[in-house]
RNA sequence: AGGGAAGUAGCUCAAUUGGCAGAGCAGGUGCCUUUGGAGCACAAGGUUAAAGGUUCGAGUCCUUUCUUCCCUGCCA
């Protein structure tokens, strides 16, 4: 549902090719996931691309599975990835494939170019091919099987295909130049043995098509026009051409655009799978992964992950998007349409002492001012309430509005409250505050017009339910974990990425609450119900907080404190 | 000269293809507020990596230089 339409580098590079006719105005993409693993904030980008860009130019976009490597590929992924797709809301309809389903094709195209000898059997081992390949500054040298004879290789190849040779003992080659600049084009293989049953072609094959060998041709024909892929297959590109080049069949045009890198995560799946099976994170769709599977059970919209990504746009530049930048997305998402309620995550009991003691009032609360239609709910007010601990200061500094001493604030949809005194515990603990209430403020206004300068989220401990709060943070300390090449990344890794409490109070409209509903626990947070939650219990992970205000101006005076002092300090004398 | 690519505000991107360098986010200052949320207003932020050239006019075209990133898997 994104409005405005999206102009970038590739958008003009279509514009061109529709202008010239290159592809009779046709535009399909394709988005090409390896199941290797699962989808990140990454994959999202590509996503919204691919999909976008055929959805803007009333063209298709297909799924297509890059299933070349039956050693890392699981169906388990494959499940998760078409989940994550349907979740962020793309449709591919009938258009799921598999580069799999191409390997009897893809067969028979390197039979093709043996004929034409433009492929070899090569029987290096894969050392000495790495020796052969030569280096970044220097030329490769020549396989000695590279100029076997049509026929030879056509026999060496029938005998990979049926067994005849061991992982390793022998790989199809393509033969361009082994003096290229481009090392990509130093005879590059395009097959291997090995021997893992596939996924979906199970036993069939011994032999598998490298992916520059598979994808290229596999775009072709899918009739795929504009093949959308990352910067770093930008050397491969002269590969992609050569081989349909020398196919002979239909030529998509690639194009090659930055990768997304978010502060303070990684992204890359190997690293990321260690985190699973290393117990660092609890599975795939921890709400502390930067995956699709975790930003869902974290409570992110799609609708917030897309916007994200129509945001921070497509180029060449490799960059580093701030994580606040993805916040930002998700709390306009939810102001807009989570449902506030009350809870306190750290109590401190309130008694009122002028208030009745078996009094309980029912009183109306908006739950969200955004959104009128979203209509008013009952909340239950008492004598004893608890309130949030940090919203009472004994000796309040400057600035600080909520409740002291002698002070009067509003609890939101109740009355206005007098803190009278303070009750603590023998170790100088604050146990207890005991407040009056003032009966004309009902609602929170006072008739007499005068004013408070804060307004508290309390609930009523009589009708408060517990409930469970793990409370997420960065993944990471630092914004880039990978950038320390003495360090791994686990290093840092944050010890508060979660902080679970246990028990919050929650008012009580909760009850009914269901395993993915959003709410916004007012002054504090978004919250989502977790699957994790029971009949008798709810488990609520926190999306991201509310910004807060209060929190920033102490952490701007603490850092002038601080670079005070270090100027005093430099001084002479 | 190994090949490839990128440099515009702190960050991510624009700039009608040669015509007054803009936006969002972040940061700043106010206003407003029954969420210190949301909202609103204002200000600030730039030698367009650098130098030279073409031109009435250059972020855009040409030349040179600098910086950063990617490439030596039988991974994708």
């Amino acid at each position: 549902m994104t409005a405005a339409k999206n102009k970038n580098f590739i958008t003009d590079i279509i514009d061109a090719d529709n202008q010239n006719g290159r592809f009779d105005r046709r535009v399909h993409t394709r988005f090409p996931p390896e199941p290797n693993g699962y989808l990140h904030i990454g994959h999202a980008k590509s996503i919204c691309l691919n999909f976008g860009i055929a959805e803007q130019y009333g063209g298709l976009c297909n799924l297509r599975f890059d299933d070349t490597n039956p050693a890392k590929e699981e169906q388990e992924y494959i499940d998760a990835i078409i989940e994550d797709l349907r979740w962020l809301g793309y449709q591919w309809h009938d258009r799921v494939y598999f580069a799999s389903d191409y390997f009897d094709e893809l067969y028979q195209m390197a039979v093709e170019l043996i004929q034409i000898g433009k492929a070899y059997v090569d029987e290096l081992s894969p050392d000495e091919i790495r020796q052969y390949r030569g280096a970044l500054s220097e030329p490769g040298t020549d396989s000695p099987y590279r100029n076997r004879p049509i026929a030879e290789n056509l026999a060496l190849f029938e005998k990979m295909r049926a067994g005849g040779f061991k992982e390793g003992e022998a790989v199809l080659r393509a033969k361009i130049d082994m003096s290229s600049g481009n090392i990509n084009l130093r005879d590059p293989v395009m097959y291997r043995i090995l021997d893992a049953p596939h996924p979906r072609t199970g036993d069939k094959w011994r032999i598998y098509p490298m992916y520059d060998f598979a994808h290229g041709q596999s775009d072709s024909i899918e009739g795929i026009t504009h093949s959308i892929c990352t910067l770093e297959y930008e050397d491969h590109r002269p590969l992609y051409d050569w081989y349909l080049d020398n196919i002979e069949i239909f030529h998509p045009r690639q194009i090659e655009f930055a990768r997304l890198n978010l502060s303070h995560t990684i992204m890359s799946k190997r690293k990321l799978i260690r985190l699973v099976q290393e117990g660092y994170v609890r599975g795939w769709d921890d709400p502390r992964m930067p995956t699709i599977a975790g930003l869902r059970r974290r409570g992110y919209t799609p609708e917030a992950i897309r916007e994200f990504c129509d945001d921070i746009g497509v180029g060449k530049v490799k960059g580093v998007v701030a994580l606040h930048k993805l916040e930002f997305h998700i709390r306009q998402d939810l102001n807009r349409r989570a449902q506030r309620v009350m809870a306190v995550v750290n109590p401190l009991k309130v008694v009122i002492e002028n208030y009745p003691d078996d009094q309980v009032e029912h009183l109306d609360a908006i739950n969200n001012p955004e959104d009128e239609s979203a209509g008013t709910r009952k909340v239950p007010f008492s004598k004893v309430l608890y309130i949030e601990r940090e919203d009472f200061m004994e000796d309040p500094p400057r600035k600080f509005f909520r409740l002291a001493p002698g002070r009067e604030v509003r609890l939101r949809y109740a009355y206005f409250i007098t803190c009278v005194a303070v009750i603590k515990d023998d170790a100088g603990q604050i146990v207890e505050l005991r407040c009056r209430y003032d009966p004309a403020t009902r609602g929170g206004s006072a008739p007499d017009g005068r004013r408070v300068k804060a307004t508290l989220h309390w609930v009523s401990a009589q009708h408060a339910l517990e409930a469970e709060a793990r409370l997420y943070e960065n993944l990471f300390t630092v914004e880039n974990p990978e950038a320390d090449r003495d360090k791994d990344f686990t290093e840092f890794i944050n010890p508060k990425s979660l902080t679970v409490v246990d028990p919050i109070y929650i008012e009580p409209s909760l009850r009914s609450a269901r395993a993915g509903d959003r709410f916004q626990f007012e002054r504090l947070a978004y919250f989502v119900v977790d699957e994790d939650s029971t009949p008798d219990k709810l488990v609520f992970n926190r999306t991201v907080t509310l910004r807060d205000q209060w929190r920033k101006a102490q952490k701007r005076s603490a850092k002038r404190r601080k670079s005070k002092r270090r100027k005093k300090s430099a001084e002479p004398g």
